[in-house]
This record gives structure tokens, sequence and C-alpha cells, in this order.
DNA sequence: CAAAAATATAACATTATGTTATCTCGCAGC
DNA sequence: GCTGCGAGATAACATAATGTTATATTTTTG
């Protein structure tokens, strides 16, 4: 008659195949043998089948509870999941995050940091997706990310962003001249060849202006996307550059060398998500732990 | 805290994810706004995780529920499934079956009737194991299947029979000068050869006694196991036998003829199941099935 | 057959789940 | 901004599920 059965019962059913006993099963479900019994009484007249035979004082499955044992077990064991994985999930130990970031990033930054941050929590599964910041924006617009890193981001109103400012250095190969100032401004690499990111870059428009402040023409050599590929460049002699420093770290073993940037020009890092698409609990504790990261390469404020 | 979720509130919170709304998910429960209100906001505050997030007013899951969805989905459909399921076994239409009988039925009899009997019930499935007498009585002593068709039992504590009697047969080629009789007698036949049972089986036992009442003797001509064999030998001319008739109307046409055999000498089928082993619902009812499938068989009591 | 152990039943407490009535809040329309 | 509406939340209470203890009944065992 009744439809499905519920959970209890089904509990007390597995309890009492395991143990053989009505009374051993209630002790191990923590409540007395008359709640068992009558549970069980109950799950017989529902189902509409006998559940038990007495056999030796033991009290054995019929055929028909063992013909679904096996369903009842596999139920039990979802609904424990289901459980576990919750609390998981609140206490920030499961999920998946699905981040949206600069080629840059996924490549050198994010891998260990993503790494650390999955050790820790177990049932956590994460999704990178580099690509361009168009790209990135894009996916922040129709939610297809729970967050991304990009720059030259401007505003949308379908995205929150934070913006990070990034220290910047100029770059140059290991061995060269500038390597015996502290400080590089525009005029100490007025004669070099220049590479530096696109013009129509936010970055590229404040070198600019810092070169004509100082009355400076800027030189361009290569223009590239990515501060990497930069760098790059600079490693095999092929000019100087302005990057970021969290780029500039990475090649420090590579024939290269870096000093502060005078004029300091942030390099404008730009994480975002969408507005409307509430954060869950481990996109915003991973977007935490990915500013802190960022600490130590932040512009100071003067 | 709470460690497993209620199914109610995981019913509820589906309803939800599935319509967007509260009041509609609890139209479709057949229950009262509030409740359904009530089982979400527990089950939120037992997970510990915000549940949904309101947009455009509709009610849509956050990142965490959907982490969850698809685990819930599939408990709910086990639980249902379970339900349903009982019921069929309720009304026997599932289960499994194990059947050991002797090979004879396994080729002939049975498929018909099991093709038949699962036809009716989808859910059912079945196990036949053909073997030797001696193997299905310790099948059935070790409990290792529901029941058995055997012969030549003679009751053992364990296990429980019900004998059928069933009627047998004179069979010989096609054009034998027999056919000319309605009754066949061991006077009719003491100068053919006899392809019969094992001399240890009971039913060549009563067979020489018949003929020795009759005052003949049996002349041995070919010794098998299976009434099938005889058959199968008479049809290639090697002589007469006396076999069920059961087997005799498999071969009728295949080149052989049967007549009564007189005086009666029934062949003693027995269904056999452990006693101790309760006899679940399909096993119960494929045993009167059949029974009633060999009713045309049974020797009429005279 | 009697004693002991296990299960069923009865009477009642507690918790889960449901109800109705009503409140609150965000929002469309003025 | 105010008003009225619709959706959800809350309160107060009814009913069903699940638990308890006490005790009767059945089964197992010596």
């Amino acid at each position: 008659m009744n439809p499905t059965p519920r959970l209890r019962q089904l509990e007390a059913l597995m309890a009492v195949v395991q143990h053989g006993s009505m009374t051993r099963a209630a002790h191990d479900l923590g409540i007395s043998q008359p709640a068992v019994s009558r549970l069980l009484s109950d799950l017989g007249a529902n189902l509409g089948f006998t559940l038990f035979q007495r056999r030796d004082g033991q009290l054995v499955p019929t055929q028909e509870t063992r013909f679904l044992q096996p369903d009842i077990q596999r139920a039990l064991d979802l609904m424990q999941h289901i459980g576990e994985v919750g609390q998981d999930i609140a206490t920030r130990k499961a999920g998946h995050l699905k981040i949206a970031c600069l080629p840059g990033f996924a490549t050198s930054h994010l891998p260990a940091l993503v790494a650390q941050f999955l050790n820790d929590r177990p049932g956590v599964s994460i999704t990178i997706e580099p690509d361009r910041p168009e790209r990135i924006l894009e996916w922040m617009i129709d939610e297809q990310f729970d967050f991304g890193i990009t720059d030259g981001f401007h505003g949308h109103p379908a995205v929150d962003s934070t913006d990070i400012d990034i220290r910047t250095v100029c770059v140059f190969p290991k061995g060269h001249a500038l390597g015996q100032l502290e400080v590089i401004s525009p005029v100490d690499i007025a004669g070099e060849n220049i590479i530096h990111t696109r013009q129509d870059s936010d970055f590229f428009k404040s070198l600019a202006r810092a070169f004509q402040d100082a009355g400076m023409r800027l030189s361009t050599s290569v223009e590239t996307r990515q501060f990497t590929a930069a760098c790059e460049l600079v490693s095999h002699g092929a000019g100087v550059a302005i990057v970021s420093e969290l780029d500039a770290i990475k090649y420090r073993n590579q024939n290269i060398e870096f000093r502060p940037f005078h004029p300091v020009l942030p390099h404008r890092l730009s994480l975002v998500r969408p507005v409307l698409k509430q954060a869950s609990l481990i996109t915003t504790e991973f977007m935490e732990i990915f500013v802190d990261s960022l600490s130590d390469l932040k512009v100071t404020s003067e």
C-alpha cells in the first residue's frame, strides 16, 4: 500500500540482517528492542511479505528480503554519503571550483596554490581554464565560472571585481649594465630595445605616459601579449622589459635580473566573479587564499 | 551536526530545485507551503550552508546544493525503486528463483513453462541448473536452490517433498507391429530388445517386477540414465522402451509411436525443497504452476 | 518441563511533519 | 514614497512517526 518505505525501517532491517537478532540490532542502533520490533513489523506490513524467518534462534532474512538487500544497502550508504558530503561542503572540504584565468597564472602561480588547497580538502575538485581577458569576461557574464583572474578590466554591471595592484620591475639579461642600478627609470633604458605589451593594453598606456612624463620616447622592439613571453625574450637578449614582479620572479634563474622600476607603475589584476551568482563557500575561501598569496607582491601605498 | 539528512527534507529540496518556488513545490508534493519552508530551513540548518538564492523571483540552488543534487536524486530514485520492487515482490512480480532439475526437464518441459512465467512477471529472474538426482538432493540439503525436480527420492530429514506419479507408456519405432495394440503388456514385448533405465533405479525395479509377475524375463538391450536417451535409441530402431509419457510426447514426431503400458507403472517425480528454508512467494507460486502443468500426465487413481 | 532469552504488545512521551492563520519583505504600479 | 500583492517565514497547534518503559508471549535451551 504505502509506496516508499521509511528510511528508519530500512535501517532497522539491515541492522537485524546484520546481527540476526532484534535485540542486538536495537543495541547497535542505540534504541530499544520494542522500537526495532515495531519498525520491522510496520515495514513488513507495508511491503506485504515476511521479512525474517526464525532459525536456530537466529533471525534470517527471507528470500524476498535478500532480494531487496543490495538496493537497500546502497540507499542507506548513499544517504550517509550525502550527509557526509554535506558536512564537507559546510566545512569547505568538498565542492567544485571553476576558475578562469590569464594563461600566465595557469602555468605558474596557480598550480602550487591549487595543489596546496586540494591537499587540505580531499573532497574538492577544481577546473582551471586559461584564456584571454575578453573571454574571461564573457564567462563571468554568463556565469560559466566561479571566478576569474584577469587584467585590463574596467567594470561591467554583471561582474563583481576586486583589484590587486602588483609591483612591476624592469627585467634585463644577466650581466647587463643596468645591474649596477638600484632602481631603474625611463631615462636609464631610453636606448634599449624595449619589449612591451600590446599598445591597446592599459599597462602599455601607463608605461608610455611614464616615458612621456620623463621626456623620453618609448622605442618599440617587440610587442607581446604576455609578460612571460616578454621575460622569455629578455632572457634571450632581445631587450629589456617592464613586467609584473610575479612573472619576473619565475625567470630569476634563467639568465635574467630585475630591479624596481620608477615611477611605480602597478600592474592591475582583477579578481572577477558574476555578481548575481552568489559565491560558493569554497569560491570565497579560495579567493581569499589567492589574494593572500599575492600580498607580498602588492604595491605598497606610499 | 545531524549526520544523515531526512528523506522528506531531500524530497522537498528536489521539488524546490525543480519548480523554483516553495509554493509550487509544496503543491507538487501535496503539502502546504509552510511545511516545505520548514523542511528546507531545517535541512539548511543541519547541513550548514545556504541551499537557495533568490533571483528574479525564482529560487535557484546554490553551488553547494548543485554539488549534492545528483547524489540526492539518486537516493530518492533508489528509495522509490525499493518501494516498487517491494510491491512487485509482494505481488509475486519480482524475485529470483533457483531451480535444480533433471536434465530432461531443463531441455523440454521447463523452458516453455518458465518463459510463460517470466512473461507475466517482468521483475522475476530464474536460474535453472540441471543435474543428477544425487546432486539435486545435495543442493536441497545445503539450501543452494529454492526447489528441485527429481526422481528416485526416498525422503530426507532436511528435505520436504511432494510426489507426482506420471503415466508411463511403451514407445516403439513408427510402423512397428506393436502399433496394432491399444495397450501394451510385458508379454507383447517379451521378444523385443528393451531399453531401460539403470538397474539400480526405482523405475527399473518396478518394471522388472511387472515382467516377473507376468512370468516373463526382461531382456536388457541398452541401459540408459534418461528417458530421453531411451526415446532417442528407440527412434533409431534400437528397440522399445517404457518411458514417462512426458518424454514420449516430445518424440511423437520423430519416428516414434507409443501406447499405454499395462500394468500401470507410474514414474514418480519428486518436487523437493529444503525444509528449513521457508519457500519464497514465487517459489510457492512456481511450484503450483509446475504441478498444474503436469496434471494431464498424472496417473489417474483407479 | 522449567528457566532464560528473545520478541510482541500496550500505554504513553517525544520528535518529525503537517495544518491554518498571520506576519514580513521585496517589488510593480501609482 | 505609498499601496497592494505574492512569496516566504513564523507561530500555534494537530497528527503521524518514532521512541520509551512495563509486561505478556513465544522460542530456545538445559
